[in-house]
DNA sequence: CAGTGGTCTAGACCACTCG
DNA sequence: GAGTGGTCTAGACCACTGA
């Protein structure tokens, strides 16, 4: 529409008129330009969870690309489980994923898909020096200055997995015990909106580890049984690491499925 | 060309000229009905391990259908690991599942993408009776007779994890031990050459157990320590599941991550 | 250089949802 | 019935590969 506008879509786009991308300016296809657009414009609050996005005409007539570059683009977010669709009503913004993550709790035996009611609890955040594997992942200089959450998950009012979470000190400044807690509990709701920031899982690891003393105290378990170990590191949508964090899960009544919930 | 191809297309796909799908005739997406036929054409060994299909246009001409579809239905083969794709040279077809599945063992700590050299070593092949939980999964009758498959991998001489399989007896009739250690001692290679069925993991679970007397006694290592327990099953690609298989996978020096190897 | 996958457009119709 | 996502086509150009 205005001036600023048609400066902002030709710098990012190139030459419209033709379909196609100047060779002198193309960086990147345009339907990962679109995406790039559409996650700032998630992560800036412009719709919020659950509310529709506008239709794909609307986005292509927009952005001046086409229905089908914008339904790549939304395609590959739906992918990344930033947006869901709903045929013949719309494009949604989706909830911040959960602490938990992908994959879900279930009794042992491959058939019963019954989804977890798991509860979160917030055990504490405090602040600290990142230890030295934290630092390392996270891009951080030694002892660089981290906050650290520790959250306890339920399962119909049993303890069945610990968390402990490390965040660089840095870019979360009011981080603390009472927004966490202001925002339900979860680490990702809370940077989303407190921060503007949404976080994905990058990384997974899983081992089989005896459960320590302490953290056996406090699942309020007897302690040198099997557990799993759980280690993750989360990114921006952009892809700069900002969360790694180790999760102790006991599994002696429930499985532990991987792959999104269904 | 021929008389029996057209009239194959014409059931098959419906309408070709209106470029839509007829209502009546209609109950897959024409994408869909590619995936089926080229998954048909490449079990049936039309196209070998590693070797290129025609590209999207010879497809697109001899399947009647535009471009644009076929490269849609090869797109979900990619995503399923059926295809790869290169640019500038073509589709190829994958190699066989490893029997490993998805993931991978590195050393811990999320930084270390080393890819494991896993060596696999067959251990056994008997006939037996389908234990209740398999039966139940493989849609089987209760002690129906089954295939049992057991197999230890190795990581640099050292065993890592041991396999125990189920498969159902009746479609797999000329399969042991000697066939499959023919095969390089894959079960999934075995049942794709010698009955061309193509299996892909649908369901994964994960406990962490303490080491039995025997397991331990099976993998050279110590009894009584934390391992971590993996429950999967597998399908064909039309979704019929055909495999049961639990590993006891050591993870004291080796951590298992999700998702797909790098 | 020819051939392949990768991207993009414009236009069409279908199937679903909801008022 | 209007509006949405879902599918399909035809045609175009781009970027990469390998002979």
């Amino acid at each position: 529409m205005s001036y600023i506008r048609l400066v902002f879509t030709l710098d990012l786009f190139g030459d419209k008129k033709t379909g196609m991308m100047r060779n002198t300016l193309r960086r990147l296809p345009l339907y990962a330009q679109i995406k790039s657009v559409l996650i700032r414009r998630i992560v800036d609050g412009e719709w919020q969870a659950n509310q529709a996005l506008p239709s794909e005409w609307e986005l292509a007539a927009e952005l001046d690309v086409s229905q089908g570059t914008v339904r790549k683009a939304l395609g590959e977010l739906v992918t990344q489980g930033v947006l869901y669709r709903r045929q013949g009503r719309g494009t949604f913004v989706a909830e911040v994923a959960s602490d938990w993550g992908a994959g879900y709790l279930v009794t042992p035996g491959l058939l019963n898909e019954k989804p977890d009611e798991l509860v979160l609890e917030l055990l504490g955040c405090s602040r600290g020096n990142a230890p030295d594997e934290v630092a390392q992942v996270l891009g951080l200089r030694r002892g660089a200055p981290v906050i650290r959450v520790r959250q306890l998950w339920r399962l119909s009012g049993l303890a069945v997995a610990l968390d402990d979470a490390y965040l660089p000190a840095e870019p979360f400044d009011g981080l603390d015990a009472r927004s966490i807690r202001q925002c339900g509990g979860g680490v990702y709701v809370t940077l989303q909106r407190r921060f503007g920031v949404r976080l994905r899982v990058t990384g997974e690891q899983l081992r089989a580890v005896m459960l320590g003393r302490e953290d056996a105290a406090m699942l309020g378990v007897a302690p040198d049984q099997p557990v799993l170990s759980q280690l993750r590191v989360s990114a921006t949508m952009e892809g700069e690491p900002l969360e790694w964090r180790q999760r102790i899960c006991l599994t002696d009544s429930l499985a532990f499925t991987t792959g999104r919930q269904p």
